[in-house]
DNA sequence: CTGAAAGCGCTAACAT
DNA sequence: ATGTTAGCGCTTTCAG
């Protein structure tokens, strides 16, 4: 097989030069090519599987049709593909490819990785952290087309687009409110940070802000009760246990996938806003929720237990 | 800021040709230039932050430094953001950057996705499915730069990476033997397909297989005991349930990252080889298998339940 | 209605 | 030891 043709070889071929086939190719509006000499020159390119050369005609174009991802942690969350998902989906939508790069939080790595990506002339980046905290924008990509993705920076006016935490904890105090729960409502989890979550997250905090805003009161815990017939439980992040559990947990859900998409839908918007848009969480009704029964029994005084976070990963 | 420099910017400004420039910046061996006219050039450069335009390189060498990923479902499996981890570092190694697209098993989308990388020059591409399974290498990729990721394609000469089923179920075997266990092995899913279970992904054939491979023989389940210390239990693909568990599961672990790596590495290599990759899967110990204790119960013949994928998935 | 030619930014032969 | 020049493959004025 030769190799890929050129757009000189469907010129020659068609017996016109390569800036008719251009234009016929391209469909440029205000061109008035014969249509005899277009349908030809449509047939000869499809004839030859004739296909422009993407990087020439960037060149010129000066424009990539690219779209960077940068992420800190493409891997550590089953989320993170949803994520990226939406984000590709939508870039693809957009006849834009996904150049993704990951920096596994190294400050250096990551400058390497983000001027690889504009070495590459991409059209924007989009710079995503797989956990909600907030973070710097690197130096190298200030005045530059960016999307913040899942994650705030202090003086950026770059665009971001975060899960709306705060809604999704009113909506799981109301859950449980609409199911009758005032008493004995035991949040666990939410304040302060661990090992297994760094500093500058605050998913937690907002959640919990969430929950106070709705709850008139909290109660404590008791020990030794049936799911969801003496106690109801609902958690967030809908992590693939939630549904294997017996019974099935209630949870509320990150929106990864449109987080995703959003950010590059606004990488590619006409005009970029520097808004901050909070992505609805979806409640995953289960059977974690019941409604309430008989004696409510106040055993104590309102209690907050925190800073526990299970393994599994509830708020 | 006015807009990026161009080479010729820095030529100017050093006193010398654009040749010049990029020689030095470029380290080309053969070239004899004076060290004061290099050492201006880099001064001038790095006073620029001068950085080439990656679109014009490619263009003028005839190689994009990027590699295209395509996968069927990069979201559905919680494991693929380690596989496509994998592929992006290993590509970051060689200076390489990953364009990610995902065709959703549409072979239309398939088509248009390729095309797309191809329009863009890239020196290669992986083929990835997310479940282990035969393919049909899409036409346009034929007689390329190929590596297929996680499946077979029939009449292809592309290298194929995909994780050591076999033994891993060999491996299983073996770790219930060494316990001691001889009777009472109850082995389920492994054949046939299912909703869950597309056709054409072996890979739990192939681990019974390798578990048959090893065992002499099957016995029946029985109920009511307790895991590790009247029953063993030993499951494949480390979800996180897995380590959830209590008793915390045994199983043998898909390895993702490597297969993404090795993949890449693959493409990247001088000479591509058309041999199938069998990737170790490691073995986790945990709790769930233990040693056998005093009376074995031959309570029936040989029987193996088949075709039952609990949720959560062993083999 | 179509062709010639310039140029996107870079590298590598070939001159000097 | 450095400069000149010819492209890489494409799009787009500007002539004709």
């Amino acid at each position: 097989m030769a190799s890929a043709p050129r757009i000189r070889d469907v010129a020659r071929r068609a017996g016109v030069s390569t800036a008719t086939v251009s234009m016929v190719l391209n469909g440029v509006s205000g061109s008035r090519v014969a249509t005899a000499t277009r349908d030809r020159i449509q047939e000869v390119a499809a004839e030859l599987g004739y296909r422009p050369n993407g990087l020439a005609r960037s060149l010129r174009l000066q424009s990539s049709a690219t779209i960077g991802f940068v992420s800190d942690e493409i891997a550590t969350t089953p989320f993170a593909g949803q994520t990226i998902l939406g984000a590709q989906e939508c870039a693809a939508a957009h006849h834009k490819l996904l150049m993704l790069v990951n920096t596994g939080r190294d400050p250096e790595l990551e400058e390497l990785e983000i001027l690889a990506l504009l070495d590459r002339q991409v059209d924007g980046v989009v710079y995503a952290s797989m956990y909600t905290r907030e973070v710097t924008l690197p130096e190298v990509l200030k005045g530059r087309p960016v999307v913040l993705l899942n994650c705030f920076a202090d003086g950026s006016t770059a665009p971001a687009v975060i899960p709306d935490e705060i809604n999704a904890g009113r909506t799981a105090a109301q859950v449980l409110i609409e199911a009758g729960h005032r008493n004995d409502i035991y949040v666990i989890g939410g304040l302060g940070q661990s090992d297994e979550q760094p500093a500058g997250i605050f998913a937690g905090r907002e959640r919990m802000n969430g929950i106070e805003d709705v709850m008139g009161q909290v109660g404590v815990p008791e020990a030794g009760l049936r799911i969801p017939d003496d106690i109801s439980v609902i958690a967030f992040d809908d992590q693939d246990l939630a549904s294997w559990l017996r019974p099935k947990l209630t949870t509320i859900a990150l929106p990864h996938y449109e987080i995703g998409r959003l950010a590059v839908e606004l990488l590619l918007a006409e005009r970029m806003d520097s808004d901050v848009h909070r992505v609805a969480m979806p409640l995953r009704r289960r059977e974690s929720v019941g409604p309430l029964t008989a004696q409510p029994s106040g055993t104590g005084p309102a209690a907050r237990k925190s800073d526990r976070r299970p393994k599994g990963g509830a708020a």
